[in-house]
DNA sequence: ATGTAAACCAAAATCAAATTGGTGTCTGAC
DNA sequence: GTCAGACACCAATTTGATTTTGGTTTACAT
């Protein structure tokens, strides 16, 4: 099969097929990761150079993909993707950030309601008695942000976990600079302790559905405040 | 200033005012962070133990915050934005990312329900056209993903939308090279087909209820595939 | 009882060594 | 002269051992 008296120019193309051949009926590893380029151009008795160039072609046909330091893989290159949080944020507002929350929040705190552990809850139990001590609105956004976090935390889910930090990440470049201290602290019947609690209450009680229309009922009410001090600022211009 | 002979009840109250004193004195590198708690306690000259218990009440009032192998730092915990999807798949696994699937994409799919445009919906049948007709399963799962995404964009929501691409990336990120062509294409039969279906049908018929329980159901059964399929390799081995 | 010191643990950083794809250089054969 | 092959070198990356660090337990002393 293999010709070992190929001085002719079909030489490109003869390696070429043989290497295919080989990828063809060797089983790769689960991250399709073949040997490394000096070892297989001894497995298949050519030159590494010779090899080099039969594998520029495939790369070239997008059949496998190359990395310095990494290896040589089949299939196509993974997309190195960062959720670039500054770029969501360009493209959005804050309306629709308060519509991304509603729709993904009560569902986390669903979840949350079923994972958490009594760590969870004495520490979202912490960071509620801090909100209401709070003596800034700064320090009161610091004990809210830290109070969903930790929601998140408590599905065990690392996943979710980076999904609401991205979310949250968005809506604190989006929401930049457009609270600042209007009054010096959260009034003490603010709606947000009375929801909060009863948010932190369903997930204690494992009541996963209460869990979840307490926080979108929350987020609703942030919502309409949102929107009405939008009007009232429109109204002043 | 600092008493050499605070054997009284107020030692704790004194410590941590000495610690306080040292943090406001001494000019801290830009990240913020303070020496090991070994050194800082020979520094100051006390137990490691006495100045466990001062920091521990400087980290519940928020004005510093730790992590093991890391470090003590001033200030509030930076949320880790990891957008980093490769960071996130290395953390996650394929039961988790099911499970993250489960918790976000039925809700993304209810609100789809309400602002799908019939561009939208078209799509969503071609999709579901194009899927059928799929003759190897690497196709299938290319249109597959498109229709789900497509759901995602009917949202009209850029940042539902960003964070479904984030799943999803670490979805294939994960999952990467471990599916692979068993049987030659999906069968005519497979329940995926039904399943989409009933998603498109409900999304149409602007049944926001019914949309969420059918994608609901539709990744229950892609889970409940997933396990078997773990259950079955792990009783080779 | 209370506090201290020491030992130990697991997470994370750090550092050196080995891998690996990419690139240039020199030699020898034709 | 041309070109393939062997070799050396480079930079990115992985790997593994070691160190550092906050957290926890244990033994001991006062």
């Amino acid at each position: 099969m293999d010709s070992l008296t190929d001085a002719d120019p079909h030489t490109q193309k003869s390696t070429v097929t043989q290497v295919r051949a080989f990828l063809a009926q060797s089983n790769l590893p689960d991250d399709g990761r073949l040997p490394p380029e000096r070892e297989l151009s001894t497995a298949l008795g050519i030159s590494r150079t010779e090899l080099r160039k039969a594998l520029d072609v495939l790369e070239a046909e997008g059949q496998i993909w190359r990395h310095v330091g990494k290896g040589t893989f089949m299939g196509s290159r993974p997309l190195d993707t960062f959720a670039d949080i500054a770029a969501l944020a360009r493209r959005s507002n804050p309306a629709e950030v308060m519509r991304a929350r509603i729709v993904i929040e009560p569902e986390i705190t669903r979840a949350a309601a079923f994972t958490a552990t009594p760590a969870d809850i004495s520490e979202m139990r912490l960071c509620l008695a801090r909100s209401r001590q709070a003596d800034s609105w700064r320090q009161y956004e610091g004990w809210d942000t830290r109070l969903h976090r930790t929601i998140a935390e408590a599905t065990q889910n690392g996943l979710l976990l980076g999904l609401f930090d991205t979310l949250n990440a968005v809506r604190r470049a989006v929401t930049w600079g457009r609270l600042r201290a209007l009054p010096v602290k959260p009034a003490p019947d603010h709606h947000s302790f009375r929801e909060h609690e009863a948010i932190v209450d369903a997930i204690e009680h494992r009541d996963m559905a209460g869990a979840a229309n307490a926080m979108r009922n929350h987020l609703r009410t942030v919502e309409r405040k949102l929107l009405d001090k939008q009007l009232r600022a429109a109204e002043e211009d």
